[in-house]
DNA sequence: GTTGAAAAGTGCTGCGA
DNA sequence: TCGCAGCACTTTTCAAC
């Protein structure tokens, strides 16, 4: 595997524990340095810098939203009134617990953003109450998930 | 806080477990007992039932894309020619490595899908080469994320 | 099901090359 | 700058409640 050279800061070695732990955080280090044959030391060098960098931000659960009880996942195309109204807007939408992803976008829409609810009443609940309901937004359209069919990371080369 | 019973199997102590690793899932378990009152082996418990279940599927860091040189994250809306297509796409698509997110949606578009590229030259070549050579699929609508204001997880009440 | 402590394994730090 | 070795901490297990 050659260098790709993403960014002068990260190394070969620093992109190959990337793409270990990528694909399980859980992985220990002694594990990766025993396949990339270096010290399990050197590892930890390298962890923290890439947290020093901001490369890394954290670690997150995967969990299953539907076996707690929220079946729903739906996409939100919001159209605004006035591209201005962007900033507080996006204020107001922060405080939807149920939104979990958005983004400021091109074309049709102005924001996009993810939204996960219990059930239809639920979203109906969400959309009727706290999202409509927010000063600027004009309207909106909405995309339910019949099946997630992907949901990775990116992958290094 | 009341047991909001979102799921027969999750009991109140299951919850707030869960709720304190989706903010940060490196926080050991010793703390969480300490927090909750209980002894690390209740957690440690907890914890197996909780991936026996399904419901925790593993760990994830969290990385900076753009600190890994790729700066575009781009989400398509995908028509079909005919619905019957979705599986036979799919298998396609999910050779795109650039895809990391895909569903299958109601509303205008067929399947829905979230792409991250290195940068607009990447973002094409993609488009063209691998996506929208894909038997099945008539066309697509790009829309490029300027800002991800929101990216978090569900919050368990 | 929970506890508390012992055993096993991991992560961290300083010294040496 | 990297690797090795010892120490501190966490996870895991298990007998007892």
């Amino acid at each position: 595997m050659e260098n790709r050279n993403h960014n002068f800061e990260l190394d070969n070695l620093d992109t190959q524990i990337l793409s270990i732990l990528m694909e399980d955080a859980t992985i220990p280090y002694t594990e990766i340095a025993k396949k990339l044959i270096v010290s399990g030391g050197t590892i930890h060098v390298r962890m923290k810098k890439m947290h020093d960098m901001g490369v890394i931000r954290g670690a997150n659960l995967i969990i299953d939203p539907q076996k707690i009880g929220y079946d729903i996942c739906a996409f939100l195309g919001i159209y605004l009134e006035k591209g201005s109204q962007y900033h507080d807007a996006v204020e107001s939408l922060k405080k939807v617990k149920e939104i979990v992803e958005m983004h400021y976008c091109t074309g049709a829409y102005s924001i996009f953003a993810k939204i996960i609810c219990r059930d239809t009443t639920h979203l109906r609940e969400v959309l009727n109450e706290n999202i409509q309901a927010v000063k600027g937004i004009q309207r909106t359209e909405t995309f339910i998930s019949l099946e997630e069919s992907i949901k990775r990371q990116i992958t290094l080369s």
